[in-house]
DNA sequence: GCCGTTTTCGGCCCGACTGTTTTCAGTCG
């Protein structure tokens, strides 16, 4: 998979091309091809085995030649020419807020800045703003950018971007001139992580919202005040942008708003090919708006279904809605239980009671209790002679509660060499068996991939759970061949989980889609440690339908008998 | 650098805010 070497190249790329002052289209170009072989669910080496690169969008004769260079020699001799004019430190500068590639492009040609630290020192030293076309607050901005950038405030998960946001629209809703106000942006398309916090009003009064809004206690600097938009750091160095915008024009704002910038190129392009003009204000017809006042009727003006914003990211849901092709995607309704969730008996807070007991209040058919295995002794790992205690607590519960099936299970740990933690006697006892890697991260992606592959291949292993094990914030995703796990999921029947816990979500959603394509079917899962945390299921189904995934990939959506008879 | 149901050349999404200007370029989303 060079998928994310070859977009990481030519996103490298643009911005060497942008600090030159190349054609802007040109570097869309790279952009924009970056942006497609990135979220492509297939192998791109696939695509040039095949001979079939330029059919993948934006790739034309040149990209061709150069991804081929990529995949076949692991580097590009023209990154390597480009890098020569431009020292590699002066990217870094185009990462600072407010520093585009013209200023990054003055500094390096006329003070020879090369990288952060030398644009700091120049900065504190008032060097900048004897430039043209910068002074003092050129100086102070750069400086503040530096700032921002060194706090390393990247993304934030989802969980904690829904906080932030219900904080500031709870607040701004008391208002009596804000009469309709929503989420936008990376966060109402449900991405796993969010960068900033995007909100929508209607109002007729905007500057007095705007003057509310900057004055909040929580906001430590402005960064732009004017009627219409406003963009503030809070004290945490998270940005909130607020956007503010008439009824009339409310739908077309938005979905300008929530993006992604890809999806609303896309219609705008359309919008042009048939004589019409869409912006944040609606969609116009020489200079009457038409349409604008709900997304639904935009959508509909361009001649196609309606797209929720999960889909928004151009990658092929424009085309699906003018076909009327789009996925039926999976919803939360359609859970009937949990597959994955730790009691007291190993290192969860709530006991088996509890958890079946939120279960029923969520209407579930079913919840397995699956604790760890006895190799995980951090985890309190359960040996044999506990595993045969807690199947009489479960045998009890069961006898107590008719309304719900109780699943006994385990989260099974694969050892370095790819090892079940627990003999085939004890496994084929369980209703569920879920296998995971909970140590080895460091190998290599070979061992990596091998060590799960043959847990899939084991006949009682009916999960593989949180797959990469990347822990948002604490842990990257250790490498496996994405490939090479689907075919073995595929051909054991095996499937694989979407852990709902905001900090993994892992599967993420372009693999996800990935693994529906190969035929392999997904379990979203809470992996719940106490008995609240099975109501984190919504991050997970917001992971499924951005993967393009529909209710018959998803096995928990599936009814007790149902799923008694496929394992 | 890509692309074509007006096109193989001449286009390529659209608008807001800031800081520097004396009407606009740069940056951002």
């Amino acid at each position: 998979m060079k998928n994310q070497e070859i977009a990481k190249i030519f996103r490298e790329i643009a911005s060497i091309l942008e600090i030159k002052g190349e054609n802007h289209f040109r570097i869309r170009a790279y952009e924009k091809a970056a942006q497609n072989i990135e979220s492509m669910p297939e192998d791109i080496e696939d695509f040039v085995r095949g001979d079939r690169l330029k059919a993948i969008p934006g790739i034309g004769k040149d990209l061709e030649e150069k991804i081929k260079e990529i995949v076949s020699k692991g580097s590009l001799g023209y990154l390597k020419e480009l890098k020569k004019d431009i020292p590699r430190g002066l990217l870094d500068i185009l990462n600072i807020p407010g520093v585009g590639p013209k200023t990054a492009k003055a500094l390096y040609e006329q003070l020879d800045i090369r990288d952060l630290v030398m644009l700091e020192r120049m900065a504190h030293a008032g060097r900048i703003r004897n430039l043209p076309g910068m002074k003092e607050k050129t100086e102070e901005n750069i400086l503040r950018g530096i700032e921002i950038l060194k706090r390393g405030h990247d993304r934030m998960d989802i969980k904690t971007a829904m906080d932030v946001a219900g904080f500031f629209i709870e607040r701004l809703k008391k208002l009596k001139e804000v009469k309709k106000i929503d989420p936008a942006g990376s966060l109402r398309r449900n991405k796993d992580t969010v960068k900033d916090i995007d909100i929508l009003i209607s109002s007729d009064k905007p500057e007095k919202v705007m003057d509310v809004f900057t004055a909040f206690p929580d906001v430590k600097d402005i960064i732009a005040k004017g009627p219409t938009k406003s963009s503030i750091l809070t004290n945490d160095g998270i940005q909130v942008d607020l956007r503010i915008i008439d009824a009339d024009s409310y739908g077309a704002g938005l979905m300008y708003f929530t993006g992604s910038k890809e999806h609303n190129i896309k219609l705008r392009q359309l919008a042009i090919k048939n004589d019409l003009k869409l912006s944040e204000y609606g969609i116009f017809k020489k200079d009457k708006r038409v349409a604008g006042k709900t997304e639904k009727e935009i959508y509909k003006k361009l001649g196609m279904a309606y797209i929720v914003p999960e889909l928004r990211e151009d990658r092929g849901e424009v085309e699906a809605a003018l076909k009327g092709d789009l996925p039926d995607l999976v919803e939360l309704s359609d859970i009937k239980g949990d597959l994955h969730a730790h009691s007291k008996w190993s290192d969860g807070g709530s006991s088996i009671e509890e958890l079946v007991n939120e279960a029923r209040n969520l209407g579930y058919e079913y919840i397995a209790i699956t604790d760890h295995s006895q190799g995980l002794k951090i985890a309190g790992g359960l040996t044999r002679e506990r595993l045969k205690e807690k199947m009489k607590e479960i045998e009890m519960l069961r006898k107590k509660y008719k309304d719900i099936n109780i699943l006994y299970g385990s989260e099974v740990d694969i050892d370095a060499e790819g090892r079940l933690d627990y003999s085939d006697d004890i496994l084929k006892e369980m209703d569920i068996v879920i296998a995971a890697i909970h140590s080895g991260f460091k190998q290599s992606k070979d061992k990596l991939t091998r060590r799960i592959a043959k847990a899939c291949e084991n006949k009682y292993v009916n999960i593989i759970a949180h797959l990469t094990g990347r822990l948002w914030g604490a842990r990257d995703p250790y490498e496996v061949d994405m490939e090479e796990i689907f075919k073995a999921c595929r051909d054991n029947n095996t499937a694989l989980e979407i852990n709902s816990f905001p900090q993994r979500l892992d599967l993420n959603d372009i693999n996800c889609r990935m693994a529906k394509d190969f035929g392999v079917k997904i379990a979203i899962n809470t992996d719940a440690h106490i008995s609240q945390q099975l109501r984190t299921m919504k991050f997970g189904i917001s992971v499924a339908r951005r993967g393009w995934l529909e209710k018959k990939d998803v096995i928990n959506t599936l009814s007790f008998n149902a799923l008694s008879n496929k394992q």
